[in-house]
RNA sequence: GCCCUCGUGGUGAAAUUGGUAGACACAAAGGACUUAAAAUCCUUGCCCUUUUGGGAGUGCCAGUUCGAGUCUGGCCGAGGGCACCA
């Protein structure tokens, strides 16, 4: 017997596969469809072992679902649009483009080399002109219906990638690629009107029963919807204003009223242009430090103005009013009113300018003269201090009913709020789909024609300039339509954009006038499953769920609105970081173990230091690299490996032992699969059927089955090793050559998903063809014997095996029979026995 | 500060959904084979007992139940998300 060669056998099926075509799939209405996607890379260079686990993830799912029968689309393509490949070109001196389609071609071979059952016809690429042309379509077509508009407003400045940045990509004050401390700045930028949709998204999100309830959460903070209601404040003071409007969500407190805050953006700050005071509290603002948590947790300073509020509810009542650093403009109004008794943020203001604090709500237990005195009170309770309002619940009933009397009296009315705010698309970058549209002196927008499209990114080009390369280029920008003399759009769209529609590409990716065909889309839409990494839960996820709908706004393309019926989001892979005597990172190869110290390799001297088990990533070298794997040990037993040690959705542990010792199963079992191979040629005719043996490989396949389907991809690696385990040791003694030859076929289709290349070959030596998911056999799955727990006062005491569904009567004969069992109640009575049947027996004494 | 998730051996983890806790794997220790090593195989894994055996045990404390890793309440701890959102 030749020892397996997985190099041969796994090039020998990759080749086959590749040459029948084997997983290019079409639409077949006779078929049910399973449309499976994960979530494509950014061509960065080579795969690493994110990729790994991703893609085989995915890939098991695909394979167990063409077994079952499903017509499979199971597309990759590349997200090649961004800003690495261009700092990469400008440092190497070449074209992006360039750099991206080789990156493309390096990881497309080693993803080939993994086995992923793959349609590479339907390959895509949303750096190429096939692709952005219709996402320019697109483009065009929310320009026409009013979802995507220009406006000048401050925005998100990256000062090291010298781009704008969406909310979404600021992190921590900052920018998400970069790590810069984002600027304020004022620009004139392209927004998608995604806050349009905002209630949409937020209800659409009870649909996905089978998304992680973590992602759903997170996307329904984003959007964060909050019920209240507007105010006005009447005015007076020093300059032209009559009146400022406030949200709040608490108008139940407005007896609590001290002070009104505005934000030094609101227009009011129009009019303290040349206050040298208004001036030198702006300059303090900026100061409070750039990190949204030292903002949140910084002082709360003000600026008093001469304007003079009323409270609506109580005209005899007049507060300052001041600008103030914690109210947000883009918010409400930019404008609140302050309630110390019952608002943290407003008691601090308070406290620091001296302000009333006026307690309108009592919790439940205080009697009327609860007065606020250290912390405010946001809780619930009864209102007080507050004229008609007194003796309402709060916050619910209050709520209420106040809103009703402001709308009464025409001071106010019912609101509803999202921090949701449009997505800003504009970026000042090469490597990006041209915006196509064009300006005239004026500034008017006029959109490219379609029969123009698609504005391709000119070529050639010289990346060594500040800012946007594009602005450089008089020949590329200076246009003629209609013999108007125009300037086109320099900026280019948020690689998101590309990322909001490439699963709808997938299901028509040769689709030349439109960007998909409403009949695949139609067959192969939604995503049945969609599995990818959690970081994407709020920025990729909720723009795509925002695509549908706006696409499909007005013209009804989609009998559907959500894009992916389920989400499965898989761990990240971790591995130790060493760090060397100089604080230097080290790769897992560049250390090794001598005597249990972790030591510098051929330097037994220099002991390193073990740092804690991270996601692997270039910075901490804490990498393996997935085709040095991959050509040691072959690509089953990788993916076997990644699968084996933790459940998917959590973050597994690289081991170089672990990875080994799925390369010696998958070894050992083609030792294993040789002797059964010798078994079952022999001749069967007067053999008899082993029940023991069949049932316990018809049981695997229940599991195996099971585990499929509920992601419990670590419990079938298990599953695998028990099987090898029962059959090293099936062999050894005396064999149903019959029962063995008929299941082991069926559980080596088990295995495929997990390592096809392995299965397919095994399957191939005996000779089957025709492959299917095999279905369980009902009649096998119970054991004629059952293993009883005994217990006594419900705790165990031992096991009686009986035959099946044994009565209770007969079972207390054998306890009653058995030496060991029966001395635990011997001299005591019995006062109940607990019989759950084929399960245990619980007999309960007096002790 | 608010929200979400999770706490099981030395480690990664299983547990038919309330019914034998620790499947499967990694690591460790001991043993077999070997001149030796590697590889392979076997055994062990908390406490008491020489053994037979007995006891404790799923972060902690209560509760529900004949029976709780699983359900309920409280506490402690870890991870993640949001962050002046009025």
């Amino acid at each position: 017997m030749e020892r397996y060669n997985f190099k041969r056998v796994e090039e020998e099926w990759q080749k086959k596969w590749e040459s029948s075509k084997e997983f290019s799939t079409k639409v077949d209405r006779t078929k049910k469809k399973f449309y499976c996607l994960e979530m494509f890379p950014y061509p960065s260079g080579k795969i690493h072992m994110g990729h790994v686990r991703n893609y085989t993830i995915g890939d098991v799912l695909s394979r167990y679902k063409s077994l079952k029968g499903f017509n499979v689309l199971h597309p990759m393509g590349w997200d090649a649009f961004g800003m690495p490949a261009e700092n990469a070109a400008r440092e190497n001196n070449l074209d992006p483009k360039d750099w991206t389609n080789s990156n493309i071609k390096t990881m497309k071979s080693q993803l080939k080399k993994l086995g992923l059952s793959i349609d590479w016809s339907r390959e895509i690429s949303t750096c190429s002109e096939s692709y952005y042309k219709h996402q320019q379509i697109f483009f065009l077509e929310l320009l026409e219906k009013g979802l995507v508009y220009r406006k000048e407003n401050y925005v998100n400045w990256d000062p090291v990638d010298e781009t704008v940045l969406a909310n979404e990509q600021v992190i921590d004050g900052k920018g998400w690629r970069s790590g810069a401390i984002v600027e304020r700045k004022k620009l004139s930028q392209w927004f998608f009107n995604i806050s349009k949709f905002s209630e949409d998204l937020l209800k659409g999100l009870e649909e996905l029963k089978t998304w992680p309830n973590k992602v759903k959460v997170m996307q329904k903070n984003w959007i964060g919807k909050s019920f209240g209601s507007e105010i006005d404040f009447k005015v007076t003071g020093d300059i032209p204003v009559k009146s400022i409007k406030c949200f709040t969500t608490r108008p139940d407190t407005l007896f609590g009223l001290s002070f009104i805050a505005i934000s030094i953006d609101h227009e009011i700050s129009k009019y303290y242009i040349n206050d040298s005071g208004f001036q030198k509290f702006k300059e303090e603002c900026s100061k409070t430090g750039t990190t949204e948590e030292a903002i949140a947790i910084g002082e709360k300073i003000g600026f008093k103005t001469n304007l003079t509020a009323t409270n609506p509810l109580n005209l005899a009542q007049k507060v300052p009013v001041y600008f103030a650093n914690f109210v947000l403009m883009d918010y409400g109004f930019g404008a609140v009113f302050g309630c110390p008794a019952h608002d943290q943020r407003d008691f601090d203001f308070a406290k620091k300018y001296n302000l009333e604090i006026n307690t309108v709500v009592k919790p439940y237990d205080e009697n009327d003269n609860f007065k606020v005195t250290n912390e405010a009170y946001p809780g619930p309770g009864t209102l007080i201090n507050s004229e008609f309002l007194n003796g309402l619940d709060a916050p619910n009933e209050s709520v209420n009913e106040t809103i009703k009397i402001l709308e009464a009296r025409n001071i106010g009315k019912k609101q509803t709020n999202y921090r949701l705010k449009d997505w800003g698309v504009s970026r000042q970058r090469y490597w990006g789909c041209p915006i196509p549209v064009a300006y005239d002196t004026s500034g008017k927008v006029y959109p490219i024609p379609i029969e123009k499209l698609p504005v391709k990114l000119p070529e050639n080009i010289n990346l060594k300039v500040k800012g946007n390369p594009l602005d450089h280029l008089n020949d590329w920008k200076e246009i003629e339509i209609d013999g108007k003399k125009l300037i086109r759009e320099t900026d280019t769209l948020d690689t998101f954009v590309c990322s909001s529609w490439y699963y709808l590409r997938f299901c028509s990716p040769n689709n030349h006038d439109y960007g998909f065909s409403k009949d695949e889309i139609d067959y192969w839409m939604p995503v049945d499953q969609y599995i990818g990494g959690v970081e994407h839960a709020i920025l990729h996820l909720l723009y795509s769920r925002f695509f549908m709908r706006a696409i499909d706004y007005k013209n009804k393309n989609f009998n559907i609105q959500e894009p992916f019926q389920s989400l499965f989001t898989q761990g990240m892979v971790c591995h130790e970081t060493y760090k060397d005597k100089n604080n230097n990172w080290l790769r897992p190869d560049e250390v090794e173990k001598v005597n249990n110290i972790v030591v510098k390799k051929n330097n037994p001297d220099h002991e390193v230091k073990v740092g804690p088990s991270e996601s692997m990533s270039k910075s901490k070298k804490n990498v393996i690299d997935p085709e040095f794997i991959i050509e040691n040990y072959g690509a089953d037993s990788v993916r076997l490996f990644i699968l084996s040690d933790s459940p998917p959705e959590k973050d597994v542990q690289w081991s170089e032992q672990g990875m080994v010792s799925s390369y010696k199963f998958i070894q050992k079992f083609w030792i294993l699969h040789n002797e059964i191979l010798n078994v079952v040629k022999k001749n069967s005719s007067n053999d008899k059927r082993d029940e023991n043996l069949e049932k316990f490989l018809n049981k695997t396949i229940f599991k195996i089955s099971n585990n499929l389907e509920k992601f419990q991809y670590n419990v079938i690696v298990a599953n695998m090793y028990e099987t090898y385990n029962y059959l090293v040791k099936y062999i050894k003694e005396e064999v149903s050559v019959i029962s063995l030859k008929e299941n082991y076929i069926k559980i080596l289709i088990c295995f495929l998903p997990v390592i096809p290349h392995f299965a397919n070959e095994c399957l191939k030596t005996l000779g089957i063809k025709k492959i299917n998911w095999p279905d369980y056999e009902k009649y096998l799955m119970d054991d004629d014997e059952v293993n009883y727990v005994i217990q006594v006062n419900g705790k165990k005491k031992g096991l009686i095996k009986s035959e099946k569904n044994i009565s209770q009567d007969k079972l207390m004969n054998l306890i009653k029979n058995n030496e060991k069992l029966t001395r635990f109640f011997k001299k005591n009575e019995i006062k109940k026995v607990i019989f759950v049947k084929n399960r245990l027996i619980n007999i309960l004494i007096n002790e």
